[in-house]
DNA sequence: ACTCGAATCAAACAATCGTTTGATTGAGGC
DNA sequence: GCCTCAATCAAACGATTGTTTGATTCGAGT
């Protein structure tokens, strides 16, 4: 419960943690070599966090929740508002917060690598997470894309969320630029290419 | 060189890793489970493999290099057929290889997971298996598309494979059904997905 | 001044890691 | 029959893993 000269130790384990997780993945990360880079002891993350585990359902969190939050509150203002729902809007809502929740750069790369560890890691607690979040969306979407069979539309929404996540990995379409584009950018083109595709039509095209 | 009663030694060493690869990743996977699951010797891995990444290096390729020799033959097959190239036949003749491999229904988990792992780990062996595909499925895309500019391709192109990585690691839309949908119908989905995706106007939609 | 308890510390715990060694096996070539 | 070499084996290598212990520090509360 004290502030210290360079964030609480808490937040400098969470920091070193989620750097490392990002870079190396959840397993290959060492408690130890996050201990080192945050400059604490060993024993502080056991201490503060309980387990590894514990660890990562901190960093995970940490990021995840204000996310979700700002996505149910715009979700709840677009429904409210007198203007009718379209499809553009509604993954306004979805997707923007994952970028304005400040100049907070290194929340693509944590969630994108989070939720590409194995699934019986992270399950459990994006399901916590995610669970009001995903219902609330998809039922929303169910209302402004009507031609469509719900199988189909869980389908596509399945693809969009891949998109999405691969967006939080890679925020370059080019692999090897390095200097980062900004992650508004990319969210720009995940919107237009969801759009596309949620809204094509059922029937099967030929062309 | 001599074939056993269940498959070679190195088969059965491959078969082994991989569904521990896919169940838990690559870092939380010891050898010894490997060794065990396999019914082989530790060393037996160390011996026919070099080392744990060498056994990685081989576990993608096995999948990796038939699908993507199969890409480039039914490329080939398009560029020289005399009907017109179509976005969607450029599309199936770059998915429908993921769905083709015999009822080798493990490929979709594997690579999946081999594309999820860390950059550092899995980078350097992707890159060589598709440098080639890549770039010739890229160029061909431009010929399709033609009203797009060059980075808003590289945009969508880099959507759909996050599009296909996710299929690839979870094949049906309602991730609790555990009944495997037929590979070959996601596969479906997400052509549609994408090439309305791709096909989109430049211009904004503000619909 | 004294106590209490949260926080930090060095040190060690048993367990497991990837890899290596050196001996043993067993089928094929001469 | 003898030799050869690839393949397999038990056993151990040093290093590192997540976690725990017990002592120590230090500021707040009475």
């Amino acid at each position: 419960m004290c502030p210290n000269q360079l964030g609480s130790t808490q937040d400098r384990i969470l920091d070193a943690a989620e750097e490392l997780f990002v870079e190396m993945g959840y397993a290959a990360t060492s408690l130890r070599a996050i201990a080192q880079l945050a400059d604490v002891n060993i024993a502080a993350t056991n201490y503060h966090f309980g387990s590894k585990e514990g660890l990562l359902a901190a960093v995970i969190n940490r990021h995840v929740e204000p996310v979700n939050s700002e996505r149910l509150i715009r979700l709840s203002r677009l429904e409210d508002s007198k203007c009718s729902l379209t499809l553009r809007s509604l993954l306004e809502a979805f997707f923007y917060p994952l970028a304005d929740t400040l100049p907070n750069s290194k929340l693509p790369a944590v969630m994108g690598r989070m939720l590409s560890e194995p699934e019986s890691l992270t399950r459990p607690i994006m399901a916590e997470q995610f669970g009001e979040v995903s219902k609330r969306f998809q039922t929303a979407l169910e209302r402004v894309v009507p031609g469509l069979a719900k199988d189909e539309l869980n389908w596509r929404f399945h693809l969009m969320i891949g998109s999405m996540i691969h967006l939080l990995k890679f925020p370059n379409p080019v692999m090897n630029e390095q200097p980062p584009v900004a992650f508004k950018d990319a969210i720009e083109h995940l919107i237009t290419f969801a759009t596309a595709g949620l809204s094509q039509e059922q029937e099967f095209l030929n062309d």
